[in-house]
RNA sequence: GGGCCCGUAGCCUAGCCAGGACAAGGCGCCGGCCUUCGGAGCCGGAGAUCCCGGGUUCAAAUCCCGGCGGGCCCGCCA
């Protein structure tokens, strides 16, 4: 059970459930469902405040329905003495609840009052340690909007984790021993055997990710070419046609990215274009690499530490998204991590041969009913044999991953492990915990969790990191603090230059975090950054408007809130006024749903609501006019919860709420 | 060919898992409020075959079956 008095509200649902459940058991029914799912907030205010439908109590209890109703509530009614719960009504078949406002009032304050910054934290009954593995892009190019929501939703689900009572853990794995990572390597050596540049020239990702573009599109050009000769020699015209098309595009490129830097452009064009075979080279760096090689480790890690160090200029220096660890995808390597997997594999009854080379095969094991269920494999789903192993003894990306997940479990003494990772990776990612129990690691694999998110696209813009065809997240935060900063200097000159430009970052950054977190991750959204930057409801600055101006309010009322002198009974009688206690009180309970069921959404949706019932009801019930000393004093009360709640809620996104603006 | 995800007013989004009371919010549009605690605001209005067709149920946006449309995935890439 959780601490008495954090969530009135939530004791209130929980209340009307467990007297339902108490009716079914006495007669020895059951429903299906959990009673506090049926448990809901009324369409309409003149229904209540909760309200439970009795309907479904009808017939496991052999009653009416509209007996159901009254049954249970006269059951609510004699369990509601001391409690929040008021007036309860049967209608038909539901059984309404009306909230004891000045009741609720008094308990809500004083958790609010007492618990500050930890007002809406509902310590959850089993506490867990939960690692978060998120964003963990390719360290070959800036990151984009797609991995801004990644980074987002990621640092969102571990505050909200936090604030549950779970010991939560961030990390970022580094994946350097891709294929595209020995590409950017491979552009570096040759501009350092020519003494080109290889210090990067501005923020050291935007450099990296224009040496991996030139770099890969050069080496496509090449590659194209030649396939394009042999294709012309064995005559067939139509491949190429298609050759020559894709060579056209590889050139147009080429023709961008020189624009950009053609000093680095033509270093790389005739170091590239004279290399004998590049992609063999680029082989070579990847299996020295591999093997731990120094002049292959120096040249890629150099560079990698390049693009890492601006992501963490972004993540960590413009977002506020920090990582408690950044794992190396090579050290898993170097170390016996992925040897002694590869050995347990060779050892395991699904070991197997695909094509040659070594693998595991899921055939028998994705039959297993507890396998499917538990991991929801669909019927007729073949899973294809998982390659662990490259012929020419290198490892796989997701043979690296295996034996990374089983890392973050025992690194941590983990119980969960979540991954943010992109919807697309969803076979891989099934692989992986396939895998996990083909090798024996059952455990892990029923609590690791894939948290896929879907793709993220900007109007009108067609993204390719090879090509180097993106948009930068740097220059979407930029764009957005620069608005915030206009919009602020229109409303708010007293505010003075630097005092504005920090508080333009914090609504720029927020604006961008609260677009990316209001849709749901099954969802692929565009992203608007004239919507975003609209401001205007539904948005970050929206919200933090309503929390400046409630601290404006509290601000001018001076110094502490009376809280002797608050009557409780003033909480009844106006409509919006109590309509926003009631909202406000909702908070804890909406905070340990979302992160009970790993949504953020439902903290940005609920923003929304209660921004606007505040909006709503200030005008219309002024605050620092209100003559009556007890009634003042409750609203200002009212006024300092409010805004506690839109802090704290904001705080669970990892967005920051300004006093002024 | 198989699998997964999405489909709610002109546009964006919630509700779907756990079926209930006239389908919620925003943008845009139309009309009011230059209201004393901050107009990034407030009030009112128009606008929905909840993709389609069956089924289950006292009750379906929600569950089941069959379609349609869109996205993604089925590499010795990641």
């Amino acid at each position: 059970m959780a601490r008495s008095g954090v969530d009135p509200y939530g004791e209130a649902v929980r209340l009307l459930a467990r007297e339902a459940s108490r009716l079914l058991e006495e007669k020895g029914a059951t429903i299906e469902e959990k009673p506090e799912y049926l448990v809901s907030p009324p369409p309409r205010p003149e229904y209540g405040d909760l309200s439970f439908p009795a309907f479904r109590l009808a017939r496991p209890l052999g009653m009416k329905p509209v007996e159901a109703a009254k049954l249970l509530a006269s059951r609510v009614s004699a369990a509601s003495t001391g409690t929040v719960v008021g007036r309860v009504e049967p209608v038909g078949g539901f059984v309404n609840v009306f909230l004891n406002a000045g009741e609720l009032a008094r308990r809500v304050f004083e958790a609010a009052r007492t618990l500050g910054e930890g007002f809406g934290r509902v310590p959850t009954e089993k506490p867990l340690r939960i690692v978060i593995e998120h964003t963990s892009a390719n360290p070959v190019h800036p990151l984009h909007i797609g991995h801004a929501r990644n980074a987002a939703l990621g640092d969102a689900l571990a505050r909200l984790l936090e604030a549950r009572g779970h010991v939560v853990q961030r990390r970022f794995y580094i994946d350097d021993m891709g294929r595209q990572v020995a590409v950017l390597a491979y552009g570096m050596m040759k501009l350092s055997e020519r003494g080109g540049p290889t210090e990067p020239r501005g923020k050291p990702d935007h450099w990296i990710g224009l040496v991996y573009a030139v770099t890969h599109t050069l080496v496509d050009i090449r590659t194209t070419r030649r396939m394009l000769e042999e294709a012309r020699e064995a005559g067939d015209e139509e491949r190429v046609r298609e050759l020559q098309e894709e060579l056209d595009d590889l050139v147009g490129a080429a023709a961008e990215l020189r624009e950009r830097d053609s000093q680095l452009f033509d270093t790389l064009a005739d170091a590239i274009m004279a290399d004998e075979d590049p992609e063999e080279t680029i082989a070579r760096i990847t299996r020295a690499y591999e093997f731990g090689e120094d002049w292959a480790v120096k040249l890629v890690r150099g560079a990698v530490e390049k693009c890492i160090e601006g992501f963490r200029e972004t993540l960590e220096g413009r977002l506020g998204i920090r990582f408690d660890k950044w794992d190396w995808e090579s050290d898993l390597v170097w170390g016996s991590l992925v040897g002694r997997l590869l050995e347990e594999a060779r050892k395991s009854p699904y070991f197997a041969l695909h094509k040659e080379a070594e693998a595991l095969d899921f055939k028998h094991l994705q039959r297993d009913p507890e396998v499917r269920e538990r991991l929801g494999l669909p019927e007729t789903l073949e899973i294809p044999p998982l390659i662990l192993v490259r012929s020419d003894g290198t490892t796989l990306y997701t043979t690296r991953d295996i034996a990374y997940s089983i890392y973050k479990f025992r690194d941590f003494n983990a119980d969960r492990v979540i991954n943010v990772i992109a919807a697309e990776q969803r076979l891989p990612q099934l692989q992986i915990r396939l895998a996990l129990i083909a090798l024996g690691y059952r455990r892990e694999a029923y609590n690791m969790i894939h948290y896929a998110y879907e793709m993220v696209n900007l109007p009108g813009v067609k993204m390719s990191g090879r090509r180097g065809r993106y948009v930068a997240l740097d220059s979407l935060i930029d764009a957005a603090v620069q608005k915030a900063g206009e919009e602020i200097a229109k409303r708010n000159r007293e505010l003075g230059e630097e005092r504005t430009r920090e508080i333009a970052r914090q609504v720029g950054v927020g604006a961008v975090k609260y677009a990316l977190l209001g849709v749901n991750a099954a969802k692929p959204m565009v992203f608007n950054l004239d919507d975003t930057l609209n401001f205007e409801r539904n948005t970050a600055p929206y919200i933090q408007y309503a929390h400046a101006r409630a601290s404006k309010i509290l601000a001018k009322a001076g110094g502490e809130i009376p809280w002797g002198d608050v009557d409780y009974s003033a909480a009844e009688g106006h409509p919006a006024r109590r309509r926003l206690l009631v909202e406000a009180s909702r908070f804890p309970y909406i905070a340990a749903k979302a992160a009970d069921e790993l949504r953020p959404e439902l903290v940005v949706e609920y923003l929304n609501g209660l921004a606007e019932i505040f909006n709503t009801w200030y005008p219309q019930d002024p605050v620092l006019a209100e003559t009556d000393r007890g009634a003042r004093a409750y609203k200002l009360g009212l006024v300092y919860l409010v805004k506690t709640v839109l802090r704290n809620a904001l705080g669970l996104l990892g967005i920051p709420a300004p006093e002024e603006m």
